[in-house]
DNA sequence: AATTATAAAGACTAACAGATCTTAATATCG
DNA sequence: CGATATTAAGATCTGTTAGTCTTTATAATT
């Protein structure tokens, strides 16, 4: 439903969000958040581009957060690294529908909507809300 | 957000659908729902397989659905073709975590779930609920 | 029985997302 | 300045999904 890519992503975010103003390498993003060193490299290059998170180079550099956990929704980041498609017009372009869709393309594209709002309504911010039992990226309570 | 293949069967029911009781052949919902032939003719032998729809070979046969159209939700259809995948563990596969989400897994999760249930409770019969101004893959106003 | 139209099945190809590898650019530190 | 650790960028590989093609099985008609 969601690509791994996106998955990915969150991962990233989140954990950069644990750990407020700190740089973290790729490599050490890479293994809190168990995806893929070199790929993981590629997803921050793009969160990077899109402004969610910020890059030092060099020495000591790294990736920090591009703004406060309150302000970052799962959408910016899902949106970021692999948009979310709305049905717009008719996928069999039928000219009679044109943008005017027909029941089941409108019942699909309800439910696109559905998700992006929930998307858009959920920030980092409230995913590090304390506590449940299981603290994201974490094997402990602690983090 | 949903694949093209389950786009594709949703369609090919909603054609069928259209035509209540009479037998059309792969060629013809092709042409009707713009997929193309030969790709439709595997999405149709998994819904088949799945008896979302029925078969009749040989001369003067072909495909008719194989329930109401009160019966089939658009989950039927696209679980057939291609499952909806909860998260039902941690991805990071967190020993702690086990079957209970932190805050980011569940409300991915829970946004699954929430198509999931408008799928469920959306058959092709409102689907094909009359009138608005686009009916399913026609041109025109009728069909 | 022969012919024909059809679904079923499987092999093959193409495009794309996911993942890896290599090199270049850049910043820090001694 | 030179060495080093890091991101940036791009080339390449791989696996999956989408799409095509060919052959086989089956049913109806003549």
């Amino acid at each position: 439903m969601i690509s791994q890519t996106s998955e990915y992503a969150l991962r990233a975010v989140v954990c950069l969000a644990q750990h407020p103003g700190e740089l973290h390498t790729t490599t050490k993003i890479a293994k809190l958040t168990k995806v893929p060193d070199p790929y993981l490299s590629k997803v921050l290059l793009t969160l990077t581009k899109h402004e969610v998170v910020t890059s030092k180079k060099g020495l000591h550099g790294g990736y920090t957060l591009a703004h406060a956990p309150e302000k970052i929704t799962l959408w910016t980041i899902i949106n970021a690294v692999d948009p979310i498609k709305h049905i717009n017009s008719c996928p069999l372009k039928l000219k009679s529908h044109g943008t005017h869709l027909c029941r089941l393309h409108k019942r699909v594209n309800d439910s696109i909507d559905m998700i992006e709002e929930l998307f858009k309504t959920s920030t980092i911010a409230m995913i590090l809300e304390q506590p449940t039992q299981s603290i994201p990226l974490c094997e402990s309570k602690k983090y």
